[in-house]
DNA sequence: GGTAAGGTCTGTAGCGACTACAGGTTCAAG
DNA sequence: CTTGAACCTGTAGTCGCTACAGACCTTACC
């Protein structure tokens, strides 16, 4: 026998205000599956528990450090099964950190290629433009 | 009286070969109105000429620079314009150069904050891991 | 000329991760 | 008891494509 409801419970907008997301991302997140339909008022309108909110705050510090919904979701998926060991944290980490740092040398490069190509034009009125013939020519 | 047909006029399945981009990526970029509408054949099928092909390759190299499909339009319509300055061209390119530079600077903070905790972390077996941890607590 | 295969045509739906609306109901304060 | 804010639902839009389905055209071969 356990006290589920009221002690604490707060709405949806509440719960918003409070995580710093927007109202309508929490209804998604339920929709989505990675929050569970949280108890409802007579009336129906949810009511969140303090659990409902330290899993909301969960994922969005993870969706800040860049974890898509589905790393998300096998992350919470290992917390719920109470049997994660740190190794298989740090695997789903570490493909996370090799795919960020993957963009990063992407970006890397696109910012190289562009200060090149735009190092070439001094701007101004001149009607030639070094950074249009590199888009027009093929190389 | 130009003669607009026919000479080197190719379709879609060719030009999608010839530029290396996806067959249906043509018709999308046509739809909103980056690429004109072709000629058609006697049947309805688009007929790509050389300054067709061009413009393609030009809007491929943007995307491959990672400029926006609007930043494209500007840049497509300063060069349709005929009368384009460098000086517009460069600073169309720096506002694009600097959203790069602030992704970079973004998932550096990300890998940053990332290879600390999981440097934390020393994986196995162990049920209890700090990077866990770190998205369960609020900061 | 006939036919079969494959290219192209159209419109539409899906991706990821939300966000925004419309039209209706419930809640809370006065 | 009334008002107005908050909430409910479902659906459509964002960006930049990509992938279908079902119909039509083109081309090669016989």
């Amino acid at each position: 026998m356990t006290f589920t409801t009221s002690r604490g419970a707060i709405k949806r907008g509440e719960l918003a205000k409070r995580s710093g997301c927007n109202i309508e991302t929490i209804r998604y997140y339920e929709k989505i599956g990675l929050l569970a339909e949280p108890g409802r008022s007579d009336g129906g309108h949810r009511l969140y528990e303090p659990a409902d909110q330290a899993r909301l705050g969960f994922i969005l510090r993870g969706r800040e450090l860049g974890f898509s919904i589905d790393e998300l979701r096998s992350l919470l998926s290992l917390v719920d099964s109470n049997a994660y060991t740190c190794g298989e944290v740090l695997a789903l980490t570490q493909s996370h950190l090799d795919s960020i740092r993957e963009k990063i040398a992407d970006l890397r490069r696109l910012e190289v290629m562009l200060s090149d190509v735009s190092a070439k034009c001094q701007g101004g009125d001149v009607p030639d433009c070094p950074i249009i013939d590199a888009l027009q020519d093929a190389e």
